[in-house]
DNA sequence: CGACTCTTTGATCCCGATCAAGTTCAGTGG
DNA sequence: CCACTGAACTTGATCGGGATCAAAGAGTCG
């Protein structure tokens, strides 16, 4: 992946919802950036430490996750190519969390001086990316909500809001998208187990909702899925920058 | 509640986390803000409205909530007083939960113009509204990830959590705090039944953990709590001002 | 006093956890 | 080319935490 077209990938997600000026986008994309790679399971920022950049995915899916004392981890937010899943934590620098890479992974690491020096010198962009952060947050605060819900409808639910991703990241399609990630990797992201995983989706793909090959998943049944999941995508802040 | 007071209430918060100058902080404390009450039970603001100022709680405490197709409501916030729960409001207004007042509730409405026009009047102070969100969003990163944890361990981490809070708001302390809401609302919160709520504070009561009378609770053994709760303030984001 | 809402208790049920193998398949090395 | 390895997926049996249903106290406010 070269770094012109990460960036542009992620000035894209900015600009969907924040309205920047050419001068203003200039800037993001003359970021001055690193790339490094990480392998399947390896940190790319361990818990409890201080970074000095954000991580801007350039390939492949990224996570991040609370550990547990007992060694249980949950994941809390996926990162997919183009989001900088850390942008906060150019305010916050000191993680509670780790991330992690779910399958090889190319981050462009960002200085947080850069970045905050953009948010200075163009307030503008200093509310994209707030406004940017508020967007994870709400994705968060569904996420948080889904506790009640049954694992089928969980996993649904995760299921047609990473197609809607993928597809609004220009990543896929809404029913045809790549996600490879192992059933114990979805066990960590719903919170259940692997085993249970495998039976929920097996209970999902007799049903004829979903249906997976070679890491790519393909939905076959939008509308049953979205009913099983009681989806509304409102919560996913898609075309803020229109809407208001 | 005077107004001024809230109002420095809300400085002490942004200053706890943030550097800011004296003119910065005259500008927060120069804000116009109209005050309000709301009913136990009615909404502050409604699922899926666009609003035009934000929430500063002056006495009470709201909570955001998700409501589910079924009816199902999950809280995913909670707001003391000292809280702009909904700051983020100022960069995407259009909100897809809504918030509540879980007893009467007091809150200044502060426009967005008047946030928006300082934020880019002063960079500084536009970082430290992000920064606020950042620590909203940490909380409710903590609340997802408590979702394979038990009915006891959420339960005992939530108190550790409010305590803290309102010992950092000068509310109370953290083994005596004012909590006042109905086991009905504790469920909504943690996500469990109501009735397994008053099961689940009862067996916490006879362990000789915690203790409430009249809206106030009291943590008996701090120590066994943590324990319970594998709690760890890191979380909270607090004191990030003197952290770097 | 009657109509609330809130708390408490009891009985039963079920979803998902847990434990334990077995199966498939892509690598890897002899 | 085949045996070996290890990760991922699958299946079965059993267990248990919390949900659900139902109803009885306990405050509290007109």
């Amino acid at each position: 992946m070269d770094k012109p077209q990460t960036l542009r990938r992620f000035l894209t997600r900015l600009t969907s919802r924040s309205v920047m000026s050419p001068i203003e986008q200039e800037a993001i994309l003359g970021l001055s950036v690193s790339a490094r790679k990480y392998r399947t399971n390896h940190d790319i920022v361990s818990p409890k430490t201080t970074v000095e950049h954000a991580c801007l995915i350039a390939e492949g899916i990224a996570a991040r996750y609370d550990q547990s004392a007992r060694g249980q981890r949950q994941i809390t937010a996926l990162y997919l190519p183009g989001d900088m899943g850390d942008l906060h934590s150019v305010v916050s620098p000191k993680a509670a969390w780790g991330i992690v890479a779910l399958m090889p992974v190319e981050v462009l690491e960002v200085p947080h001086r850069e970045l905050m020096s953009i948010a200075m010198r163009h307030p503008t962009v200093g509310m994209a990316f707030w406004r940017d952060g508020t967007a994870d947050a709400s994705i968060l605060a569904k996420w948080a909500a889904n506790a009640r819900r049954s694992a089928r409808s969980r996993l649904a639910h995760l299921m047609c809001e990473i197609g809607l991703r993928s597809e609004m990241a220009k990543l896929g399609t809404r029913t045809a998208f790549h996600f490879p990630v192992s059933q114990h990797q979805l066990a960590d992201i719903v919170g259940l187990t692997a085993v249970h995983v495998n039976r929920t989706l097996q209970a999902l793909r007799s049903d004829g909702l979903i249906r997976s090959h070679q890491g790519t998943v393909f939905v076959d049944d939008l509308e049953g899925l979205r009913k099983v999941a009681d989806f509304d995508d409102s919560y996913l802040l898609l075309g803020l920058a229109k809407g208001q």
